[in-house]
DNA sequence: GACAAAACAGGACAACCGGTCTGTTTTACA
DNA sequence: TGTAAAACAGACCGGTTGTCCTGTTTTGTC
C-alpha cells in the first residue's frame, strides 16, 4: 500500500476553475454554493480553501483567468483575424448565433452573466469585469482604425463602433437568453449591417424564427 | 387605549414591493434576503407572508408590476409619444444619460439586472422576463411601422431596427454599470445614428468623457 | 534520511436563510 | 352585535452556507 495520494495542485486548481466557470454561467454567484462546488469537482474543503482561501477569490480568479479568456478566443482573436472590422463583427454575430442555434440553448455571455450580478456587490469584481469590457472594446476600435489607414470606412468613429459593437451583442444576447432564441441574434446582426454606409448590402436573408428544440429545463 | 393597529393591506403590499424592486436592483434577487427586506420595509414575517408566500412570489410581482412599468414609463411611452422611432430612441438613450450623469452612478437597466440572474434560475421568471422584453420591441417596432406608412425611414426592417435598438440600449447600459460612466450611453446612441439612413446627421457632439463624481461604494 | 513547507483531508461551527406555525387584532358583512 | 374571514404579529425550525481549524500526507531540498 503506497501513495493513497497523488498531489497535483494545478490540476485540482483547474478541475476547481472548471467546475466554477460552468455553475457561476448556469446558476450565477450567489446561486453556487461550495459544497456544490466541491461534489461537482471531487475536491475536498480543504484543498478547495487551500488553492481558494474565499468564494470571492475563486470568482475573481474565474473573471480573470476563464471570462477574460472566453472573450479573447471568441471576439478579440477573430476580429483581429477577420479582413475587416466590420465583417470581423459579422463572424462572430453569426458563429455564436450558429452555436448557439446547434446546442439547443442560450445560456448567454459569460462576462455579461457575472457582469451583472456582481458589478455592484463588489469594487474588486467591477474593476475586473470593466477591464475585460475595455479590452473587448479596444479590440474592435483598433482594427477599424487599421481599416481606415487603408481607406476603408471613413465615415465611421472607432470608438463609436466598437461601442455599439459591443453593447449590441451583448444586450442581444441577453435578450436570446430570456427568450431562449439565437435568432435574435440575427436579427439584431442584420439591424447592425442594414445602417452601415458604403457596404454593398444585398439582400440580407430573412431571418428564420426558429423555435429553438431543446428549451432548456432547469 | 384604542386600535393598537390599522390594516392596510394595498399599502403594506405596496411598500414590501417597494423595497424588494430597490434591493433586487441594488443587490440582486438571491443577495437579498427576506429579512433584510422586512426590516427595511417595516414588516413583519407574518404580514410578508401573508401578501407573498415565497420569495419567488414576491419576485415574479416585482418583475410583473414593476419592472413592466419602469420599461413601459421609460421607453414604451416616450417612444409612441416621440415625432419617431429613430427620434424616439435618440431621446430615451439621452434622457437616460443624462438622468444617470445626474445621479452619479449608474445601477442598470431594471430588466436586463433580473432578466440575467432569474432566466435561467426558474421558467416562470424567464416567460414573464420575455414577454417585458418583446413588449418593448414591439413598441418601438410599431411606432417605425408608422413612419414607414408616412413614407419615412423605408429603408429600415421595423423588428430589426427595434432589435437593435432594445440591444444597443441594454448592453450599453450593461457596459456602463460595469465601468460606472453613463458616458457609454453617449457613445452607443453616437455610433448607432451614425449608421442612420437618409438623416442629415451633421456634426454629433463629440463625447465629453466624464469621469461620474460618485462611483457608489457599497 | 531529516525536515520544513506545500498539498490535501475532513470535521466543526456560528450565522443565516426561507418557510411554517400559532395566536391576536382588525375589518367586512349579515 | 355577532361572527367569520382577512390582516397582521412574532416566535420557531430544519437546512444550508461560507469559513475555519486541526490533522495527515506528499514533496522539494540540504
Amino acid at each position: 500500500m503506497r501513495q493513497k495520494r497523488t498531489n497535483d495542485p494545478e490540476g485540482m486548481r483547474r478541475r476547481v476553475l472548471d467546475v466554477a466557470e460552468e455553475s457561476f454561467q448556469a446558476r450565477g454567484y450567489h446561486a453556487s454554493s461550495l459544497g456544490d462546488l466541491m461534489a461537482a469537482a471531487g475536491v475536498t474543503g480543504g484543498a478547495l480553501h487551500h488553492h481558494f482561501p474565499t468564494k470571492k477569490a475563486l470568482a475573481l480568479a474565474v473573471i480573470e483567468e476563464r471570462v477574460a479568456a472566453a472573450v479573447d478566443q471568441t471576439w478579440i482573436a477573430p476580429v483581429r483575424a477577420a479582413s475587416s472590422a466590420r465583417e470581423g463583427v459579422r463572424a462572430v454575430f453569426e458563429a455564436v448565433a450558429a452555436e448557439l442555434e446547434r446546442q439547443g440553448f442560450v445560456r448567454g455571455c459569460p462576462l455579461n452573466n457575472l457582469a451583472h450580478e456582481l458589478s455592484l456587490a463588489d469594487p474588486d469584481f467591477r474593476i475586473a469585469l470593466a477591464g475585460i469590457f475595455a479590452g473587448w472594446r479596444l479590440a474592435i476600435a483598433d482594427k477599424l482604425r487599421v481599416d481606415r489607414q487603408a481607406g476603408r470606412d471613413e465615415g465611421t468613429d472607432p470608438e463609436r463602433y466598437a461601442t455599439l459593437a459591443v453593447a449590441a451583442y451583448s444586450g442581444a444576447m441577453s435578450m436570446a437568453k430570456t427568450a431562449q432564441d439565437a435568432g435574435l441574434l440575427r436579427d439584431c446582426l442584420a439591424g447592425l449591417e442594414q445602417g452601415a454606409p458604403s457596404s454593398q448590402s444585398g439582400l440580407v436573408e430573412r431571418r428564420r424564427r426558429r423555435v429553438l428544440p431543446r428549451p432548456r429545463t432547469l
